[in-house]
DNA sequence: TCCTATT
């Protein structure tokens, strides 16, 4: 199932736009997916745990821990509930999905819940979603710990480390004031030198505070500096300022700046207030219907399945909606299915890569869905 | 001197 997406990274390799930064991005990505397939550890964009605490639950927590209910971390800013209900309903039937969003701003924190009807689901979503690369994300999925107010708050803010300072070294030096959920130490993007300031996520408020009491101020062994242990800041007291950057760096105004060059035409920077405008304004442009681009996926294998058409499609951006067509009786996949993404560079992007590849035994047609029922 | 993990 996750298998041959190598194929796709050779292959971009090949391709002459392949020296583009933002494709070897791509590849890199795919390659990370492929390479080590879905891991409780993920690779450069979140905070990981060393121990194997990704999913397991509180041991005091026993019988009350829930075998349905997931957090997804990492998930990709512009990933909306919708989305997140479509990747995880490819696996089985949700009882409930939530994407957590900023009370002021309604944006998304990156992160969600997915309870499944049935927990062989739940554990089926971890086995195949964990580690799956959207756009520059690496999701993690794991096993919601039950709520509570003494999981609030947990996050610490360390600086001044050793700039030799594993990540291992951290959390060795943190666990003996609780279990630790995540660590991550900061490092220079262009050396990725240690900055020498991380994050220790605890399970427990009560552990952190027990932290900063034992380690702030302290020399870590065999440093010659000591260490400053406080509270991270909360995402709410984020400043106006990079709110109002992110709201700018919304990704429909992509879209937006492109319809405005192939077509004149102005719209606001809603998808609804696009498909406005362009039905008003009687334009017809292949694969753009309703909530975004529609992208048509032929010679699939009967046993293809949503998950092959995620993993394939969704390291190009946006994927809002994938459906891969049966036939009513055997249930088998009649050789085709359809792929939506919201933006239209994205999913030019995608068919561009896409089409021609090779998928086992099979070489795909990928593109824009044409609308042979409606000629107008 | 700040990565975004508890609805």
């Amino acid at each position: 199932m996750a298998v041959r997406l190598c194929d796709v990274a050779s292959l971009l390799r090949s391709g002459s736009w392949a020296t583009e930064p933002w494709t070897g991005q791509v590849i890199a990505a795919m390659e990370t997916q492929l390479s080590n397939g879905p891991t409780c550890n993920n690779t450069s964009n979140g905070p990981s745990t060393i121990s194997n605490n990704c999913s397991s639950p509180v041991e005091s927590g026993s019988m009350e821990d829930s075998k349905t209910n997931l957090i997804v971390n990492y998930l990709p800013q512009n990933m909306t509930q919708e989305e997140l209900k479509s990747l995880f309903g490819s696996i089985g039937e949700i009882e409930s999905c939530k994407l957590v969003r900023d009370k002021i701003t309604g944006q998304s924190l990156g992160y969600g819940f997915v309870n499944y009807v049935d927990p062989k689901d739940a554990e089926k979503a971890i086995n195949t979603l964990n580690g799956l690369r959207l756009q520059t994300k690496t999701i993690k999925v794991s096993y919601a710990r039950p709520s509570s107010a003494s999981i609030r708050d947990a996050n610490l803010y360390v600086s001044g480390l050793p700039k030799t300072m594993t990540q291992k070294e951290l959390e060795q030096l943190f666990s003996q004031y609780g279990r630790i959920i995540t660590s991550r130490i900061l490092v220079d993007q262009v050396t990725g030198v240690s900055r020498g300031v991380g994050f220790i996520r605890f399970d427990r408020r009560i552990e952190a505070e027990e932290a900063i009491k034992g380690l702030n101020g302290q020399k870590p062994p065999g440093a010659t500096e000591p260490i400053t242990v406080k509270f991270a800041n909360n995402p709410s007291q984020k400043t106006s300022q990079a709110l109002l950057s992110q709201l700018y760096q919304s990704p429909n105004r992509r879209l937006d700046n492109l319809l405005n060059m192939a077509y004149g035409v102005k719209s606001r920077f809603s998808p609804m207030a696009i498909d406005g405008v362009t039905s008003l304004a009687g334009i017809n442009i292949p694969g753009h219907a309703g909530t975004g681009w529609c992208i048509f996926v032929y010679n699939l294998a009967p046993d293809a399945d949503e998950s092959i058409l995620w993993q394939m499609f969704g390291p190009f951006g946006a994927v809002t909606n994938v459906k891969v067509i049966r036939d009513f009786n055997t249930n088998k996949c009649k050789g085709f299915g359809f792929v939506t993404m919201t933006n239209y560079d994205e999913a030019a992007m995608a068919i561009a890569s896409l089409n021609g590849y090779r998928l086992g035994d099979r070489v795909l047609q990928v593109s824009f869905k044409t609308n042979k029922t409606h000629k107008a």
